[in-house]
DNA sequence: ATCGGATAGGTTCATTCATGCATATCGACA
DNA sequence: TGTCGATATGCATGAATGAACCTATCCGAT
């Protein structure tokens, strides 16, 4: 129960990032994406969710061609212009995306937490 | 069982990371880190790893510091000079590292696969 | 008709991290 | 004692990605 390593164990931080990409590498579906797809979801709006997001509309904008590029529908319901100057929904597709997405990504939190600390414990003794 | 995702289902592919830090988000161990401490210890020089692996030295060399200083005590046993140039191998405490993190990381790889085969059946359906 | 705010998209800069290259050091062995 | 090959380390270059900036376009409401 105290090894070389104990003194330190405390000070390790867990990370982990799951995506999805296509043959040529490009990214399709990651963390990144998948919360700014919820946000949009959420919010109405692009704008609205890269500010929330910290995220550039630029970048936002490039990644989420790349998302309907490859599956080539779409996933988003883009209107432009009006006294709002617009707004962007999920289309169905988008929205069963995101919850296929949603229940993969928490079974992987929960195991891998799990998993996390079983390691912690291992280097303890 | 036929949806609008399913054509391009089979052209998904998944990947993911894990790595471990300091408060710092200094990178302290993760796949690549692991690999190489792996192969270090199969081939008892870093060099060896390296070129197998196909990292440069001058990489590796640093990222190995990190892990060092990190923990404060030695992972890796280099011995220089000899005949041989030199060579380098794991401590007893190297070698726990690699085996708690082996367990850990084939635990996350059979668990996420399994997900990610589930995530791929719901958006057939 | 004009205005405003969000979507659409080009371009350049900054940062990060690995690569490539150079050089130094070590020490068993011939 | 000189050699050889791996470890040790600085530095300059290069590639990739996002940030920052700018401009254009759309269209309902005033």
């Amino acid at each position: 129960m105290e090894t070389k390593f104990s003194p330190k164990l405390s000070d390790i931080r867990l990370h982990y990032k799951i995506w999805m990409s296509d043959e040529q590498e490009t990214g399709i579906l990651g963390d990144g994406k998948w919360q700014m797809l919820k946000l949009i979801e959420e919010k109405g709006s692009m704008k609205a969710a890269c500010d929330e997001l910290g995220y550039t509309y630029r970048r936002t904008w490039g990644n989420l061609q790349k998302i309907e590029k490859f599956f080539g529908f779409p996933l988003l319901e883009k209107q432009r212009g009006g006294s709002d100057g617009g707004h962007t929904q999920l289309t169905e597709e988008g929205k069963r995306l995101v919850r296929a997405f949603d229940a993969f990504h928490l079974s992987v939190d929960n195991h891998i937490q799990q998993g996390f600390e079983k390691f912690i414990q291992e280097l303890n003794k």
